[in-house]
DNA sequence: CTTTTACCCTATCTACCAGATAGGATTTGA
DNA sequence: TCAAATCCTATCTGGTAGATAGGGTAAAAG
């Protein structure tokens, strides 16, 4: 399971990503619409920010906005800042590589290949899944479930 | 990442399942063997006994076997007995399922959607990984990589 | 029927960490 | 100068992963 850091961490990303147009959104703001703990948010906001991913403007009329491309920030670097390793078992991760002690022949371990091959496939997902492939999926599922009582009329 | 209980708990079943013509297996050689805690294993092994995936015997000669067939036993089910969910939302879970609070619309919620598709490309591959097919992996990677010594005799 | 072997079971310990809060320092705009 | 907002460090709390201790119980050997 993500940690609830991460979970908010992308839920606040995917938040200013929505409202890109409307210049610096204060911790507060945030934290109300998303249901997160404020100051624990603002830890969070912090992080991003040290990572690159996020500016932030202090004082009033202050708050964080998306300092890189919403197309080129993807779910697979939010979830290794705060959670590290992708990867089921450790002797399958490419960022955070290191030996399974049990394991005694690494090139023919079945469990490793199997879990090798769960790897690959997850992050080959959370690589396509950027900010801006989020929104457009909110937008896609909008356009699906929503039109039942809008475009009736 | 998975926790070391589940780890253990892989590599035992694997090696009960590789040598599982020789009758019971005592705990200490099965620790021995993969590099386990004695003590700690003696808990695994009982678990999974009580989850109905091996029957053990007492006294001289005792000690744990299979009780399943071993295409039967899916690494899904070992992962799900000792580290619950596999998913990593708890929306997205078919078991364990338990909504997200900060979510307000789970049915146009465009993170959801991608953590679905990684659920469901996560558990297909580890439900076809059997024990049954943990070892012919085994095997199939021995005959690639070991006949460059074993059969240039 | 006693000894040995090995599983059964509960209790406990230690270290760590996720999640969250407190409170003040600093910067900025009005 | 005041108020709004981020910045930063410290701290608390509970839970839990990983592991160990130690005695109880069943089975087999002789």
């Amino acid at each position: 399971m993500l940690s609830r850091k991460t979970r908010y961490g992308i839920n606040a990303l995917v938040y200013l990503t929505r409202h890109r147009d409307q210049g610096p959104i204060a911790i507060t703001r945030i934290a109300e619409a998303e249901h997160i703990p404020a100051k624990f948010l603002e830890a969070i906001l912090l992080e991003l920010k040290n990572a690159g991913i996020l500016a932030s403007r202090k004082g009033k009329g202050g708050g964080y906005y998306l300092l890189r491309d919403p197309e080129k920030v993807r779910l697979s670097e939010i979830m290794r800042l705060f959670d590290g390793p992708i990867a089921l078992l450790p002797c399958v991760t490419n960022k955070y590589y290191e030996r399974c002690e049990e394991c005694r022949d690494e090139a023919t371990c079945g469990i490793r290949q199997v879990f090798q091959e769960v790897r690959d496939q997850t992050v080959r997902l959370l690589d396509q899944a950027t900010l801006q492939e989020v929104l457009d999926r909110e937008t896609r599922l909008q356009e699906e479930s929503g039109p039942s009582k809008a475009d009736q009329a």
